[in-house]
DNA sequence: CTACCATGTTTAATAAATTAAACAACCCCT
DNA sequence: AGGGGTTGTTTAATTTATTAAACATGGTAG
C-alpha cells in the first residue's frame, strides 16, 4: 500500500489549472501546506486533506481511489473458463457449484437479467460513468462487441470488460436471448 | 463531505474482531492513538491511518468508499418486482429488456451462477467480510433464509441482502437449481 | 468477594503537521 | 535592464497529533 499522496495532489491541482496559492485559498490552508504536502513533507491529516480535496473539489474516496486499474486483459470467458468456488467454500453441504467470472476485483456493481429478442440491439456506443461490467447468457446467443473486439456467447459463456470501452450487445439469432449482467457502478 | 472517520475505523475494527490494542499492535501505533481516532478527538495523518488500516488489512481507498449504505429494506423480489430498466436506456433498437434487482446502490460485486443440485444446502452462517449478496433464479428452486426470514425463490426471482446476516441457501425440489449472483466485495 | 485480565478512556510529554512570512526563480511588460 | 506579478520553496513559531503510562470499567475464575 504505497500511495504516493503528494504526487496525486499535485497531479489533480495541476489538472485542474490551480496554483498552490489559488488552491490554499479555496481549502482554506496556506500555500506552504500545499507545497510541503506535495513533497511529501509533511502527511497531511484527513481533517487537512479533506479541506484542500473541498477545494478541487474531490472526495476522499475519489482522491485514494487512484488505482487507474488496469482494464482487465480477459474480456470473453468461455463456460470453460468461468472459476469455480464451490470447492473453496466451507460449509457446504451436497453438489454445490459456485462459478466465478474472472478474477475480478469489483467495484460498485449493478445486477442485470437482460432479455434480448431477435435482432435486438443496444446501441451505446460511450459512457461518462467510468464504470465496468460483466455477465452470464443463460439462453439464447448474442453477438458482443468490445472496441475492436467481437464474440459470439453462448449459454453459460460470460463477458467482462471496463465499459468505458464502446460497446454493443445484439441478438443475431432467431430466438430469445436471456442473460444476467452486472455493472458497477450502476448505469442509472 | 462530511466523512465519520472515526466511526468508520471503529465500525470496520469491530467488523474484523479487533480489540483498539490489537489493532495498535498489528498497525504498529498505540491504543491511545486508535482510541482518540474513533472519538474524533484527533484527525490522523494518512500515514498513521495507513499504518492503522495495514493492520486491518484495508486500503485507503476501501476506507473511505464507505457511503455507509444502510441495508435495503427489501430483501426477496418476486418476479414481476425486477424494475425494468431498458425504458430508460437510451439508443435501443428492438425490443429489449433489462430488470434491475432493487434500488442497488451497489458496492464491490462479485458475479456468480450458481448451480444446486436436489437437496444441496450451503450451512454458510456468518461472514467476516462485510459484504451484499444478490442475486437471480434461472432454473429450479432454492430455499433461501436471511436472518429470521425465509422465502421459497422460483424463475426469475431475485434477492438481494446484507451477507453479514446469518444466511442459507438449500434446493428443497427435486430439480437442479441455478441461479446467478452476485456479491460484494468478492467473498473469496 | 477479591484478584485478575481484558477492554476503552484520559493525561502530560514528545513528535509532527500547519502557519505566517520571507526567499528565490521565472515570465511578462514597458 | 529593471519593476511587478506570479510561481514554488523554505524557515521559525504555533498548533495539533502521537506517545507512554496511568485510570476506570466490566467480566470471569478461584
Amino acid at each position: 500500500m504505497d500511495f504516493d499522496v503528494g504526487t496525486r495532489l499535485k497531479q489533480i491541482r495541476e489538472q485542474h489549472g490551480l496554483s498552490q496559492r489559488a488552491l490554499a485559498q479555496k481549502a482554506g490552508v496556506t500555500n506552504g501546506t500545499i507545497s510541503l504536502i506535495e513533497q511529501n513533507r509533511s502527511s497531511p491529516s484527513v481533517s487537512s486533506l479533506r479541506k484542500v480535496l473541498q477545494g478541487i473539489p474531490m472526495t476522499l474516496a475519489e482522491f485514494f481511489s487512484s488505482d487507474d486499474l488496469p482494464p482487465p486483459e480477459q474480456i470473453f470467458f468461455k463456460n470453460s473458463e468461468l472459476v469455480e468456488l464451490a470447492g473453496e467454500l466451507k460449509g457446504t453441504v451436497g453438489k454445490v457449484s459456485f462459478r466465478q467470472v474472472g478474477d475480478l476485483r469489483g467495484r460498485n456493481l449493478q445486477i442485470l437479467h437482460e432479455r434480448y429478442a431477435p435482432g435486438a440491439d443496444t446501441g451505446r456506443t460511450m459512457l461518462q460513468h467510468e464504470s465496468e461490467e460483466g455477465g452470464i447468457v443463460v439462453r439464447g446467443q448474442i453477438e458482443l462487441t468490445v472496441g475492436d473486439r467481437k464474440e459470439l456467447l453462448g449459454p453459460g459463456d460470460a463477458y467482462f470488460f471496463d465499459s468505458r470501452i464502446p460497446h454493443r450487445f445484439r441478438n443475431v439469432g432467431e430466438e430469445e436471448c436471456e442473460l444476467i449482467s452486472a455493472c458497477t457502478p450502476p448505469y442509472l
